[in-house]
RNA sequence: GGGGGUGUGGCGAAACGGCAAACGCAGGGGACUUAAAAUCCUCCACCCAAAAGGUUUGAGGGUUCGAAUCCCUCCACCCCUACCA
């Protein structure tokens, strides 16, 4: 006996019977095929908002669905706990940092159990917790012994009031993501993870992940940015303007270029404001003034300006020259603000006529515009073609030259092609490398990944500065180094303030020495809280290597795009370490990567606390039910797409839920439940009954053919139509008809059985109540096979064929779904007769299944 | 500047070269009700009073018996990234 849908009665309800039943955990051993499913985890920032419903919705559907349909599923759920807004708001509310997570991640875990998601709590990963975090350690510490772990004095993003340095991901158009205060370029020796030894591996193996989006890989791709180029020597001429006769590699300078071909085109050379030897070539001479001080200024240009790229550029001539290896030609040597020194060389040169930025700055300081590359169609190119020599040095263009072209004014490489990865650039090269000036070489935009953060609230780098030794590295077995918990972050104290986490003796001399004080960047707890997941509670080692082989990679991993950039890649360059070292054997973490569009409020922003647009779903959940949210949320939207919040459909999802709870309740002569609206009508009946059959056999196919391919939107819009032809057959049929005969008491039972194992990993509660109340079954829903179709009873008996004539449909036929070709030609020409005016058709297009094409 | 994506009713959307708008929301009309809610029935892209008919997937062109879907040109919007030589 069963009342009406009411969600408030049984969704805690079977949420304790399932966390006491433990049916979301892991079973060991099992002899069921293995799958992974992961959600990216969250961070605890306060309480879950429609981002993370639509989230972890997908992965619950996901997981619920694998489960049923006979994998052993490996669910679990944990934080990504470190990290500024902890600490901040301890600072804020006087409190430890701790408390904070602590407090918030228990309101998420509430929240997610409120909506009813399956993890296996047992193996919850939680990055501030020192059991979890002294892993993270020792892994750095195998980094070390690989060389991947370097200490450096380099350029920084620092946001002053903060005070730390930032990740670029924490700089937003030159403003630290948390204050909006304008970001400064400050030089700092930092901790680095060298993941450009990674940089050629990670892009070659982006092939290997077809189960990624396509805009993933790419992205990554970009990031990585490899570029093929060469390197090239000009010999630096002395502060007279003299060429060294006997050049010592003190009198070189090399450059980066993709445009060797370009070489002849080269009329001047720039040096980034931040070259090392910059104040050195210009000490004592009448152009120290100008470029220091253009050096001085170029410190003040903010990442912000940068970013807009609309500030000026400014150069100044340093005085020096540099001698073109091509031709021997002497350039002058300038400094500009556009140069930048943390890619290639931080030396560049110039060819204004066939780079844009060369261009300008040609153009702003009236240096020479030499072109050396031309599309035929160009009135200077049968001029330039014919000439031995140099002849013209200016050019009156209104921009550069960029395109591929032939090469003129070029010396022996006249009238080859030119451009990236041209003929032309090939030959310069080989030129070079056999003049001993150039060799080919690959630059990439990655840069190694900066991991030291001067904040408490992170993963405590383990290393011991020694004045005798240096830098040490903790020894293991001393491992975790634990954050001290007796800190007043609202007092000022940091960890290099706090004299008792400082002070410790060397592991190799004994003497007195300091703890680093610095803390890791909070990513690289989530590069690997993935392979902790598959052995959680290992106290020798992160993970068993057996456990994580039996798990990983994962199956399906399920996160949001807008962060899934640096942490994915974070990931797979931690996999290939961890495999170097030999703890894991494959390449590859995540197999399939689904990345759901963000949620955004109604009118199109990201929701975010600080524009207190945040909407959470705990009022709806109080008023229609955790299982109508989770359906609603799926049903708005395919999951990889943008999605706008929009509460007003969330009721008719409801009614659904509602509506399809009485059809079973009816299907299962729920005595206490009566039927209104019947119309008996025989022959209204038996088509609805033989609708319904035909119905529930397609529906259980599309339903399963869609959540195999993420389409839980119209998973639900076929759950509907099932539901409509319910309807009809209810309308039709009654009660007392349905009784008193077997075959429908059969169709019944097949039709209350498939409505509800096919809700079941969309609205979980709902399904299990039913199920239980209604159908009387024993056995969690959630344990239940998947159903299963005959395709030979999901198709209708009859094909109703358009007949279109010149595009148009003019005509129907009905045919058996048997008819072959030639009938349903004869057919459809019949039917087509009033249009053909008794003439023979020019073609004739059958389609069996589709539809009959005449054109006349 | 580079890369990726999107564009279909009032709205969310569907349609893996084959009858555009499934499914739902909102809305109109009706039944039940003293009334409302709930529920049920019904209409609902546009033009035409209606039917018949015609038109329609950002714009234009192409391929095809047939295009929202494939190709080319253009427009608009969104996201990511960027002084990368």
């Amino acid at each position: 006996m069963t009342g009406s849908y009411n969600p408030k009665d049984i969704e805690t309800k079977w949420q304790e019977e399932w966390e006491k039943d433990g049916i979301n955990d892991v079973v060991e051993g099992s002899s069921k095929p293995h799958k992974y499913v992961l959600e990216m985890f969250p961070y605890p920032s306060g309480d879950i908002h429609m981002g993370h419903v639509r989230n972890y919705t997908i992965g619950d559907v996901i997981s619920r669905y694998s489960k049923m349909k006979g994998f052993n599923v490996l669910h679990p759920m944990g934080w990504d706990a470190f990290g500024l807004p902890a600490e901040n708001a301890a600072i804020k509310h006087k409190s430890h940092p701790a408390k904070w997570t602590y407090g918030n991640i228990a309101t998420q875990k509430a929240s997610f159990k409120r909506m009813g998601f399956s993890y296996d709590w047992n193996r919850t990963v939680v990055a501030c917790d020192p059991e979890y975090y002294r892993w993270g350690q020792w892994i750095f510490l195998q980094f070390w012994k690989r060389g991947l772990v370097e200490r450096r004095n380099s350029p920084v993003n620092w946001c002053p009031d903060c005070g730390t340095v930032l990740a670029n991901e924490q700089v937003i158009e030159g403003r630290c993501w948390r204050c909006h205060s304008e970001v400064q370029k400050r030089d700092l020796t930092q901790w680095y993870f060298k993941i450009t030894d990674y940089a050629q591996e990670l892009l070659d193996d982006l092939n290997q992940l077809d189960g990624w989006p396509e805009r993933v890989k790419q992205q990554q791709a970009n990031w990585i940015g490899r570029s093929e180029g060469a390197q090239v020597d000009f010999i630096l001429c002395d502060k007279d303007g003299n060429i060294p006769a006997d050049p010592t590699p003190d009198d070189i300078i090399t450059v980066f270029t993709t445009r060797a071909d370009t070489l002849y085109g080269c009329s001047f050379f720039v040096l980034a404001p931040e070259y090392a030897r910059v104040a050195e070539f210009v000490a004592g001479t009448p152009y120290e003034e100008e470029v220091m001080a253009l050096v001085e200024a170029s410190k003040k240009i903010t990442a912000v300006q940068r970013a807009m790229g609309d500030h000026e550029k400014h150069g100044a001539f340093t005085g020096r020259y540099v001698v073109n290896p091509i031709n021997g030609e002497k350039v002058p040597v300038w400094v500009a603000d556009d140069v930048v020194a943390d890619y290639g060389t931080g030396a560049v040169m110039a060819v204004p006529c066939g780079d844009q930025r060369d261009f300008e700055f040609a153009r702003k300081y009236d240096l020479p515009i030499i072109p050396i590359i031309l599309e035929p169609s160009d009135p200077l190119y049968s001029r330039l073609c014919e000439e031995q020599g140099r002849v013209v040095t200016s050019v009156d263009w209104e921009q550069a030259y960029a395109a591929e072209g032939i090469l003129v004014q070029s010396g022996e490489f006249t009238g080859m092609v030119g451009g990236k990865h041209s003929p032309g650039e090939d030959a310069v090269v080989a030129k070079l490398e056999a003049m001993g000036r150039g060799k080919r070489k690959v630059e990439f935009r990655l840069r190694d990944w900066l991991i030291s953060r001067q904040r408490y609230w992170g993963n405590p780098i383990p290393a011991i500065h020694c004045e005798h030794c240096g830098v040490v590295p903790v020894p293991e077995e001393d491992l975790p180094v634990r954050l001290p918990e007796d800190i007043d972050l609202a007092a000022g104290e940091t960890l290099a303030t706090h004299k008792g986490f400082i002070e410790c003796t060397c592991p190799v001399c004994g003497a007195p020495a300091r703890h680093e004080t610095d803390t890791m960047d909070t990513f690289t707890c989530a590069s690997w809280s993935v392979l902790r997941s598959t052995d959680p509670h290992n106290r020798e080692l992160p993970f068993d290597p057996a456990k994580a082989a039996t798990w990983m990679p994962v199956d399906q991993y399920i996160g949001g795009i807008e962060h899934a950039l640096l942490h994915l890649l974070y990931s797979l360059f931690f996999t290939k370490v961890l495999r170097d070292i030999g703890l894991v054997d494959f390449n590859e973490p995540f197999t399939n990567l689904l990345c759901q569009g963000m949620v955004l409020d109604g009118k199109g922003e990201v929701m975010s606390k600080s524009k207190g647009n945040v909407i959470a779903p705990e009022d709806m959940i109080a008023q229609y039910g955790a299982d109508a949210v989770r359906a609603y949320i799926l049903f708005m939207a395919p999951p990889d797409k943008e999605l706008l919040w929009n509460e007003a459909g969330l009721a008719g999802m409801f009614r659904f839920l509602k509506r399809v709870w009485r059809q079973v309740q009816l299907l299962s002569h729920d005595p206490d439940v009566r039927q209104d609206n019947v119309t008996e009508d025989d022959a209204k009946g038996k088509a609805a009954a033989k609708t319904l059959n035909r119905e529930l056999h397609r529906v259980i196919g599309k339903v399963t053919d869609d959540i195999e391919r993420f389409n839980f939107n119209t998973a639900l819009a076929a759950i509907m139509e099932l539901a409509n032809a319910t309807d009809e057959y209810l309308k039709y049929v009654p009660a007392q008809t349905r009784a008193n005969c077997e075959p429908l008491q059969e169709l019944d039972a097949f039709a209350a059985k498939t409505l509800v194992l096919l809700l079941a990993p969309f609205a979980p509660h709902w399904a299990e109540e039913l199920w239980h109340e209604v159908l009387g079954e024993q056995g969690s829903v959630h344990l239940q096979d998947w159903p299963t179709w005959d395709p030979a009873q999901a198709v209708a008996e009859t094909v109703t064929y358009p007949v279109q004539i010149n595009g148009k449909v003019r005509a129907r036929v009905e045919l058996s779904k048997e008819a072959g070709k030639d009938e349903l030609q004869a057919a459809a020409l019949e039917a087509a007769a009033s249009y053909l005016d008794g003439k023979t058709p020019k073609k004739v297009v059958v389609v069996t299944g589709r539809l009959v094409s005449i054109v006349i």
